[in-house]
DNA sequence: GTTGAGCGTT
């Protein structure tokens, strides 16, 4: 049932089919009935198909629930030393990492040390899991992160 | 080459 217009064919077949055995021959003429069906069928078809447009949408907002979208962590108190790939192998152990940003100062290129994880998975529960615990002797801060959840 | 709270980047 992909689109309104085919639809929209099912609902006036089944109408059509319908009005053959329920509609008195001698009240309505076929031209009538015709002209009925049509009508009818242009009213239900919105309604059904936007019935069809929620049950999508409720289909994507619980794949959603289930982790498979793409959430970013705030990750504070990181060792000026390590680099993108150290904070991807040491996340990437609960959970799928999609990118690692960390933060460096614009001219010198310095680590400020802190950044961003993207990665799928219960992120609430990696939060949890790595927040003050020990990487490369530092303590870290993991949050989930602030404004910007692009998708 | 140093430092140590924080929420960013085309």
């Amino acid at each position: 049932m992909k689109s309104p217009v085919l639809l929209y064919i099912v609902i006036a077949g089944i109408l059509a089919v319908l009005g053959y055995f329920l509609l008195p021959a001698q009240a309505v003429n076929a031209n009538q009935a015709l002209a009925i069906g049509l009508f009818i069928s242009g009213i239900l078809t919105p309604l059904i198909a936007s019935q069809f447009m929620r049950q999508a949408q409720a289909t994507t907002n619980a794949d959603n629930n289930q982790g498979d979208d793409a959430k970013t962590l705030y990750v504070g108190n990181l060792p000026y030393r390590v680099n993108e790939q150290d904070v991807k192998a040491h996340f990437g152990v609960h959970g799928t990492v999609i990118s690692v940003r960390l933060m460096k100062d614009r001219r010198t290129g310095k680590r400020k040390g802190y950044g961003f994880v993207e990665m799928l998975g219960d992120v609430e529960q990696i939060v949890r899991t790595l927040n003050d615990t020990e990487f490369q002797d530092r303590t870290l801060k993991v949050r989930m992160a602030k404004d910007k959840q692009e998708e």
